[in-house]
DNA sequence: TTCAAAACATGATGCGCGTCATGTTTTTTT
DNA sequence: AAAAAAACATGACGCGCATCATGTTTTGAA
């Protein structure tokens, strides 16, 4: 059997014990009876580093989860630089809107953070669970409603405050929902660059790399890209929003 | 009978004629038994130039439609400055996501351009239409899906371009979108001043002044506030993403 | 129509941050 | 373990845009 570069072939998720795919909202509302149909739909996929899952101006063919590691969402200009707009943890549907629907196309490109696993679903299957299901759709419904408003707060965020500021309202950001306790702080479960943190927040890895020697220097954060700890949430609060 | 401060009270919509709300997708596609129904739950309200709809803050009670007129929603910091996340106009939803469930509150204030009446439906009422009526649910769904792209596209816009750019892409969205066709070019149908716009595009009132007169004198614009007129849509969009 | 309040306009000044440049340290690959 | 490639670091310099200041013009209310 011929392996294909890069990315794993679908996976049927035949016979997944309830409890893999518990920890995922949408699907943990569904009927009993209508779980089983939906796994038969739902075909698992690997990801590494160097792949992309789609690319921006794709049409759009699926819809996804994300089952475990983290995928990042960029857009990027024609000049070639960079914005990454979000972080999608465990548990996160991404493409989960009907704009989704007829001939659209990706907006932005999904890029793994390191190894990952996606279920995936194909659009008809996808709009026939929700018909099905309205339960499921008023999940949708309210996954995209945190999601425009994080959208709007980062979009506020880059109107309105220096670049300092910025920087710490995404660390207080990832620190509150994706970290984990560690014995000096908070540590972020992703790997993190200087440049990562420069395209969340509109500016230049030169800069990201400064003020992140300043918050080291003040002992607001330690460590580096591969295991960044927050060491003092409280005043990277009042930084953000002074 | 009293008259309340600023609103007019809500008036119920006993007999509209179908075609009055028949511009709205949302209300278009429910079934006219269902129609009838959510007639009798939805109330239509006018407001002015000086009252806000609801504020930042205030907890989530009712789910909305623009009716008529121009609606924008603002955000604002602890240190007083503003910005303006949107421009909703008839047919728009807003607070139709499930974040308005339970004990939410509201993530933006919502002002009036100028006289605007909105038709409104408590949380309850919402949420049964919604399973009543799958594909009403998908409507939302794919109302939420353009929203989260908009505010995606403008965070990139304002992580990655320039003040005159981010003008310019204002205006050729503003012009796309909602402009109606004028001898001199195309006009905006909302009042506008230098000052929504610098709130639009995260800069100062003096500096969107100073770039809106360049603008003018390069013939890419016209008018002032109270009718401004795009006159070269096509050179506005090459200067937007040069 | 008149007057006050907004909106529009334009200059001077300074700082934040982008850009380019050069070097060190850490991570990854072979 | 060694080599290659990222990532991190720090300085010099200049432009873009915020800030403050001082008019003029337009709009809308009385």
């Amino acid at each position: 059997m011929s392996k294909r570069p890069n990315t794993s072939p679908g996976k049927q998720l035949s016979s997944s014990p309830a409890d893999e795919l518990s920890h995922i909202p949408l699907l943990k509302i569904l009927s009993s009876t209508d779980r089983r149909r939906v796994l038969q739909d739902l075909t698992e996929r690997h990801y590494t580093k160097r792949d992309v899952i789609f690319r921006e101006g794709d049409p759009t063919e699926y819809f996804h989860i994300v089952k475990e590691g983290t995928v990042k969402c960029v857009k990027s200009s024609p000049e070639g630089k960079e914005c990454t707009l979000k972080m999608l943890m465990p548990g996160d549907l991404f493409c989960c809107d009907a704009a989704a629907f007829e001939g659209a196309f990706h907006p932005g490109t999904a890029q793994p953070m390191g190894d990952v696993s996606i279920l995936r679903m194909n659009k008809k299957s996808y709009f026939d669970m929700l018909r099905r299901n309205p339960d499921a759709a008023i999940e949708v419904i309210k996954h995209l409603g945190t999601r425009l408003n994080e959208a709007q707060e980062k979009a506020k965020i880059l109107a309105l405050d220096r670049t300092d500021q910025r920087l710490a309202s995404l660390l207080v950001d990832l620190a509150t929902k994706n970290g984990v306790k560690d014995p000096q702080g908070i540590a972020l479960p992703m790997r993190l660059t200087r440049q990562d943190m420069a395209n969340m927040v509109g500016t230049t890895t030169e800069t990201a790399i400064r003020i992140m020697s300043r918050f080291k220097r003040d002992r607001l954060v330690s460590g580096t890209a591969t295991r960044l700890i927050i060491r003092d949430l409280a005043r990277l609060k009042a930084l953000a929003s002074a």
